[in-house]
DNA sequence: TAGAATGATTGGAG
DNA sequence: CTCCAATCATTCTA
């Protein structure tokens, strides 16, 4: 920000703003009884504050201040006699230690810096002792500097800024002191002024001392996940609405004014022949540009309908669930409905896809619920030939149905899947590639750096996330692991050691894939009674299985919150479904065709940028079996092997993934809503217990579920709404019918990447050591 | 260092 | 208020 603000003539001037405030300073620092405000100006006449050097005044001036200052400070309790012996210069003030006290000295530095006194301030300072009381003092460092910066002695200012770490409040004023030092001495050095681009050639010459500088790093440019989901929603629709905006700007960490500065000059340039930039942007391809202005007009949300790069056209079979595509960089992954997919890793899944993602966005069985552009299923997903790939199965999860349609899209995925690392043929998530989801509007992100383990309580597999653990822009959960060595639990590609045992009854064994990923404090749990906070537990799957029901009208098994949070998806309750038990969703959406939804969709659970964090079901479940529970309206035409997931989102503090639960045969999808989780080991039920998904767990203690449970440090600003609404319950359903997530937890990442390795090694410690226990 | 890319600003129109 | 066009400012790259 601040690098990016053009310099400022004077530097003064910022400092005189708060002339005000140093009087006040100046009436409060001394303990004794302060004298009158108008007494206060009156020590520091002012007559003196023209550019001439002090000269042989300057004795005379020290006594003034020392006076001054001995005047103030002990006001009547002093000797006058005695402060005033005090004639002249450093050695008789050098005797006066008690009279200057560090604070004293800093109090009238503030004083006449702020009053823009810097002459004053200038001979104030040459007449102060050397002390060290006084030397390390802040606010004496930084009248130092102002005065070196005043008096144009350069070198000592750079001296003193990176002798001195300087508190972050006056990084701003000090950063501009040393630009500005280096912008005059360059104009001197060339005898001509420095134009902008002169300027920014310094700054990067000479970038600030640490001292100065909080080492974030001052981006001019938009980052490049704020950029993709820009360039996702513009390929949707060139004109979003302000919702969509603030959503976009919420998800991006961008300002509004941003979001719409951005949409602007993206309309103009396209706009504009000349300019031949939209085409780089565009992938090159025309037909998608033209496709998705021409998409615009019609409708403005525009959900999937695109092509290009990121945004990809699915095709879907008639009753198919519709796929999604996803663009992982620049590399697209294809989310089919029926699949999970976890960081990248698609996993087979139940007939309907279930996108959670942080604005809000729930595919149902036939529609698509993009909370924030309220796609309905008759808008959304263009589904073209549906013709769902082969499938493929790869460490013994399938792919199958995860990649459909556009051919281009399916050469794109099947490209990175070769081109994934160490053989994960499951993961599908390319490292350090950005993760876009197309028409999805994201709410929320989470990142989390931290280690995070998973163990299966029966002597599972432990699995680590160093990785941030984010919910991308989209909602979705990302887990990125740091480094390529994705691994997969319970599948040929281990995690090391760990291994899930094949806990698999269906005929798709699910497999688990946790790679390692940075996140700081994730929790995950097996299930409700264990959960450790930074640690996934993956605990085989039962039989059994926890319906989630989110029954909006009529049906519910358990109430269902509804709480009109715009982007929240609330799964108030989960259910314990016995074997067969139908899972119904009853949403009185006018986007959902079946007017019910239900849950036992495959989830997106995430998408991973970088690597690989897939967590498969480690039990499918035949499309057939979970259509039998399933209402008619669904009609399933084709035998998808079905997994469930659970995504749950976060409430203030954290975002929670539980359950991810899985589906044996029997059963169907739960989704159990998130419990806090604070740290250190804590009953799931956690304080908001009042939920009733710690019962469930309790209930179904022996399932097997994979239960994501985490997402704290959420950045304020991504979490609006969860805070008050519903704290345990992290998904809700509106009252349209539309998912959305709800708060999602969202990013708190970019600054915690900066750990990153140091988090990798820790995760390498922490999974050495879950191993030896286990 | 020039030029492209890109974000921000300004002024007019609706 | 948003939109547009023009333009400026900054950043990046060859």
């Amino acid at each position: 920000m601040s690098s990016a603000s053009p310099a400022t003539d004077d530097i003064v001037i910022a400092v005189e703003i708060k002339e005000e405030n140093v009087m006040e300073m100046l009436s409060e620092a001394p303990e004794a009884p302060a004298p009158p405000p108008p007494p206060a100006a009156a020590p520091f006449p002012m007559e003196h504050a023209g550019s001439a050097a002090a000269g042989e005044e300057g004795a005379a001036e020290q006594v003034l201040l020392h006076t001054e200052l001995l005047a103030r400070n002990h006001h009547a309790a002093s000797s006058p006699s005695s402060s005033s012996s005090s004639s002249s210069s450093s050695s008789s003030s050098s005797q006066t230690p008690l009279a200057f006290s560090p604070d004293h000295v800093a109090c009238v530095c503030e004083a006449l810096q702020q009053g823009g006194n810097l002459d004053r301030l200038a001979r104030f300072l040459w007449s102060l002792p050397p002390s060290d009381l006084l030397r390390g003092n802040e606010s004496l460092m930084k009248a130092r500097a102002l005065v070196a910066f005043h008096q144009g002695i350069y070198a000592e200012l750079y001296s003193i800024l990176e002798s001195h770490n300087f508190d972050s409040s006056n990084h701003p004023l000090l950063q501009e002191l040393w630009y500005k030092a280096r912008y005059t001495e360059a104009e001197r050095a060339r005898g001509r002024p420095l134009g902008a681009v002169d300027k920014y050639r310094l700054r990067r010459k000479y970038p600030l001392p640490r001292t100065i500088w909080d080492g974030e790093e001052t981006v001019y440019c938009f980052k490049e996940k704020s950029r993709n989901a820009l360039k996702e929603l513009y390929k949707q629709n060139r004109y979003p609405s302000p919702a969509e905006k603030r959503n976009l700007a919420k998800i991006t960490g961008l300002s509004l004014t941003q979001v719409s500065n951005w949409f602007k000059n993206r309309r103009q340039r396209d706009r504009n022949p000349s300019e031949t930039q939209s085409k780089s942007e565009s992938d090159g391809n025309p037909s998608t540009e033209d496709e998705s202005s021409k998409g615009q007009e019609d409708l403005s949300p525009h959900p999937l309908s695109s092509s290009s790069d990121g945004v990809t056209s699915l095709s879907l079979p008639g009753h198919m669930e519709p796929v999604y595509m996803q663009q992982l960089g620049n590399t697209k992954i294809a989310l089919s409905s029926s699949g999970v997919l976890l960081n990248g890793n698609l996993v087979p899944a139940s007939t309907s896809p279930v996108f959670l993602n942080g604005s809000s966005f729930l595919q149902g069985p036939n529609g698509v619920i993009l909370n924030g552009l309220s796609v309905g299923t008759s808008q959304t997903v263009t589904l073209n030939s549906p013709k769902t790939a082969s499938s493929i199965v790869s460490n013994g999860v399938s792919i199958t149905d995860i990649i459909s349609s556009s051919s281009e899209d399916v050469k794109d995925f099947k490209l990175l899947q070769a081109s994934v690392p160490n053989a994960t043929a499951a993961t599908f998530s390319p490292s350090n590639i950005p993760v876009s989801f197309p028409g999805l509007i994201p709410s929320s992100e989470v990142k989390r750096e931290g280690v995070e383990t998973a163990a299966s309580q029966d002597g599972g597999s432990v699995v680590t996330f160093t990785a941030p653990v984010q919910i991308n822009q989209y909602g979705i959960v990302q887990i990125p692991n740091s480094g390529t060595n994705g691994q997969l639990l319970n599948g040929s590609i281990g995690f090391s050691s760990l291994q899930l045992p094949p806990v698999s009854v269906a005929a798709s064994q699910g497999n688990v894939s946790v790679n390692p990923s940075t996140s700081d404090g994730g929790t995950f749990t097996t299930d409700s009674s264990t959960v450790q906070q930074g640690k996934v537990f993956f605990s085989p799957l039962a039989p059994s299985a926890v319906v989630y029901t989110v029954p909006n009208s009529g049906q519910a098994v358990g109430s269902v919150k509804q709480e009109g949070l715009e982007r929240s998806l609330v799964f108030s309750q989960l259910m314990p479904v016995s074997q067969n038990t139908q899972l119904n969703v009853n949403m009185s959406s006018e986007n959902i065709s079946s007017g019910g939804l239900q849950s036992l969709a495959s989830s997106l659970v995430n998408v991973t940028p970088s690597h690989n964090f897939s967590l498969t079901p480690p039990t499918l479940l035949n499309a057939a079996e979970l259509n039998s529970g399933i209402s008619e309206s669904q009609s399933m035409s084709s035998p998808v092997t079905s997994t469930s997931t659970v995504i749950s989102i976060s409430n203030t503090n954290y975002a929670t993934l539980q359950n991810c639960s899985l589906i044996t045969s029997q059963d169907l999808l739960s989704i159990s809503t998130a419990q806090p989780v604070l740290g250190e080991i804590v009953s799931t039920s956690g304080d908001r217990v009042s939920h009733p998904s710690a019962q469930v767990h309790q209930d179904f203690g022996r399932e097997h579920r994979l239960v994501l449970q985490a997402v704290p440090d959420v950045k304020e600003n991504f979490l609006p709404n969860s805070e008050s609404k519903s704290t345990g319950n992290l998904m809700m359903l509106d009252s349209k019918s539309k998912y959305v997530m709800s708060n999602m937890v969202d990013t708190v990442c970019e600054e915690l990447e900066t750990d990153k390795k140091e988090l990798a090694k820790l995760q390498t410690v922490q999974i050495d050591e879950d191993m030896q226990d286990l």
